[in-house]
DNA sequence: TTAATTCTGGAACGATCATTCAAATAAGGA
DNA sequence: TCCTTATTTGAATGATCGTTCCAGAATTAA
């Protein structure tokens, strides 16, 4: 369903308060009773474009984290990504930085895809310590839980107008730390 | 001017477009009238606010970064202290993620206090560098840009609902990185 | 006390908001 | 062709938006 990624493409930028019915249903390119009459309302909207940015985005994460001969050729290749696509703004931060955990619905649905990437990434991490290329003293779940949060934190970064190469440090000596 | 304070209060929670005129009036505790003579409008009233807050929380950086006898425990302060005040939303990430560069008054902000935090921190790494707390083949430009990331990704961890253990699990490998 | 100044709150502004009803149009199947 | 089903569009809903005008209350200065 392409409506859904053109929703995605709006709320990724402007955010789910700042964007208008109006803007979605010029971008989405259907006449508006079919915006209200396929999605309910604005808010079940942004929750369906919520939900298919975080199962898109968890699925290319995992993706990335299959490559390579060893396990932290696979991490490095998932920082790598979030790195090269930094200049597109992240839905999924974004939603979280407008929403906290002040909904339950949307909470549910961030949950579930941070649980599916923290499984991934959690695996790949045991798998690169019994490689010896990750560090056996770390506890594997925070060092996921730290890779994750620094894809976020590179996000970020990028939508404070870092150039790619300072991100690609960030990754970096993201991964120093694992060593 | 306690104000503005109430005005950091509201914007940090709700962001910029959910916040309306008649909830700052409120939470303001001056008259409608008064808000838009003091103020002009919501937009300016907004910059102020980030950049009081963006001023208020560098002083609270640099004073951690301060802390301790070596230069290393200074930056852990930093980070601790982040960890510690997690719970409170950071109006300067939102105001990033909610705006991106796209307003070139609210980037000046950003990067003013960016500058500020960054060069405290890069001092920091320095000092860290030559007492040998920090390691020298690090770049430490690269080293400062990793911290202050952290310190956003620590921050939008805590938003998404981690809990205070796993932020200062993030913090404690963000400073393996630098080891 | 009076005069000047600041602050407040009601009323209204036009604009836009999200959403719905109903009529018009398009598309597809028989 | 006609009938049924989608889709679009115009018009209108009540609500709320940011903001201004204005008159009165409160505060301060003289």
């Amino acid at each position: 369903m392409t409506a859904l990624d053109a929703a995605i493409g709006v709320f990724r930028d402007k955010g789910y308060a700042a964007t208008s019915a109006s803007t979605l249903v010029d971008a989405l390119h259907i006449g508006r009773q079919s915006l209200y009459d396929t999605f309910g309302d604005k808010w079940r909207l942004y929750l369906e474009a919520v939900r298919r940015y975080a199962a898109q985005e968890t699925d290319a994460h995992l993706a990335a984290l299959k490559t390579g001969p060893r396990a932290l050729d696979g991490i490095e290749a998932m920082l790598m990504r979030v790195v090269a696509t930094a200049s597109e703004t992240c839905l999924g931060v974004g939603s979280i930085c407008e929403f906290g955990t002040t909904q339950p619905e949307l909470t549910k649905i961030h949950e579930a895809a941070g649980l599916r990437l923290h499984s991934a990434v959690l695996e790949r991490v045991r798998s690169a310590q019994s490689e010896g290329s990750i560090a056996s003293v770390i506890d594997p779940e925070q060092a996921a839980q730290f890779l994750t949060a620094n894809i976020a934190a590179i996000r970020v970064a990028a939508r404070a107008g870092s150039r790619a190469e300072d991100l690609s440090a960030l990754a970096r000596l993201a991964l120093r730390g694992l060593r």
